[in-house]
DNA sequence: GTCTATATTACGATAGAC
DNA sequence: GTCTATCGTAATATAGAC
C-alpha cells in the first residue's frame, strides 16, 4: 500500500468519470453540470483540469484509437496468411474493446457534429479499411466463402465485433472473460452458429 | 399523376424530415432550430403539428417497434423447428430494419435519458428476449453449436443484424437489396465466413 | 398553417476570491 | 484546486398577428 490518498483529480482520473457519464447519457446529452455532480466537484473546477467539454471527448477518443491501431502493428497482424491475420486482428480487437471499453464505446457512438467527432470518424474508417484489406486478401486466397460479398462481410464482421460495447459489462458475477468473448466471436463469425 | 401538390406538412411527413435529422446529428444534438431549417418552416410552425420534440421521438420509435414486433406474429415465426423460426425471424428483422431504416436506427440509438427513451429500451429488450427464447430452444434441439454460450450467441446475432442500420444506405447505385443483405446475414451468422 | 417576437430555462465557459 | 457568482448564448416552448 502507498500513502497516496488521491482526493484530488488528475486529467486522467477526471476523464474516467466523464467518459462513464458520456456513455450513460450520450455526449450531447451530458452537461457540465452532470459531470460536476458525478465528479463531486463544481463545474468551474472541471475547467481547471481540462479546457473544454470537447477536450474530454478528444482525449477519450484518442485513447481508444491508439489501442485499436496498435493491434494492426502486432506481429500476428503482419505475418502469415491473410485469413490467419484476420482472425488474429479480430481476436485482439475484441480484447482491446473490452480492456478499453468506455473509451471505445464513446468512439463508436460519435455522430460527426464537431471537428473532433469528424476526425474520430475518419480515423475509424481508416481502421476499418485496414481490416477490409485483410478480408479482401483472404477472399482472394479462397479462404472465405465466395457467396457473400467481401464488403458486406466486412460490415457484418465489424457489426458483430463492435456490438460488444453494447452489452459487455465487467465484474458481473458470471461474466465472460475477454478471451471467452473473443473465442465466441471468432467461432461465430468464421464457423457460424449452426451445428456442424 | 395525381393533382395533390403537398406543400404543407402532415405530422407524418414532418416526422420523416425530423427523423432524418435526428439520425444525422443524434437526438440530443438536434435542436428545434435544426429541424426548422431542414423542414423549411419556422420553429413555431413545427409546434402546430406536434406537441414537442419528444413527441417526434415517440412517434418514430413506435413505428419501429410496431414493425419489429409484427415479425414475431408472422406464420414463419410461430410454427416449425426453432432453428427454422430463428432463421425466419432473422431474415424478416433485417428486412424490417431496411424498410423502416430511419425509424429503427433511431430506436437502436436511444440512451434512456427520458421516459420515452426508457420505454423504448424496455420494449426493445422484450423483443430481444423473444428471439433469445428461439435460440435457447434451437440449442436444446441440438441445432446450434454447443461451444458458444446461448446468451452470448444472441448478443452476437443481434450485433450483426442491428449493425445494418449503421451502414445500409438505399438508392446508392450498386447497393444490395433487402433480400441480398438478409441472405448475407443468414449465411454469415449461421454458416460462418470461412470457406467450407 | 405559418410567421415574428418573446418568455424562460439551461448550457458552456470565465472571473476572481480563498 | 476548489469555490461562488455571473456572462453570453442557445435551448424548448408559447403568444398572438396574419
Amino acid at each position: 500500500m502507498t500513502m497516496a490518498k488521491r482526493d484530488t483529480y488528475t486529467p486522467e482520473s477526471l476523464l474516467a468519470v466523464a467518459v462513464a457519464v458520456f456513455n450513460e447519457r450520450g455526449y450531447d446529452g451530458t452537461s457540465m453540470e452532470h459531470l460536476s455532480r458525478a465528479a463531486g466537484i463544481s463545474k468551474s473546477s472541471i475547467y481547471h483540469h481540462v479546457r473544454s467539454k470537447e477536450e474530454l471527448l478528444r482525449r477519450a477518443i484518442s485513447r481508444a484509437l491508439d489501442g485499436l491501431f496498435a493491434v494492426l502493428d502486432e506481429p500476428g497482424a503482419t505475418a502469415g496468411p491473410a485469413v490467419d491475420r484476420l482472425e488474429y486482428v479480430t481476436r485482439r480487437t475484441v480484447e482491446v474493446l473490452i480492456s478499453e471499453l468506455p473509451y471505445v464505446t464513446l468512439l463508436l457512438r460519435v455522430r460527426g457534429n464537431t471537428d473532433t467527432e469528424r476526425w474520430a470518424m475518419e480515423r475509424r474508417r481508416e481502421f476499418d479499411h485496414r481490416v477490409a484489406a485483410l478480408l479482401k486478401q483472404a477472399a482472394a486466397d479462397g479462404d472465405l466463402r465466395a457467396d457473400v460479398d467481401v464488403r458486406l462481410a466486412t460490415r457484418l464482421l465489424f457489426g458483430m465485433i463492435n456490438s460488444v460495447v453494447e452489452w459487455y459489462r465487467p465484474q458481473r458475477g458470471n461474466a465472460a472473460t475477454s478471451e471467452e468473448v473473443a473465442d465466441a466471436v471468432i467461432r461465430t463469425a468464421f464457423a457460424g452458429l449452426r451445428a456442424h
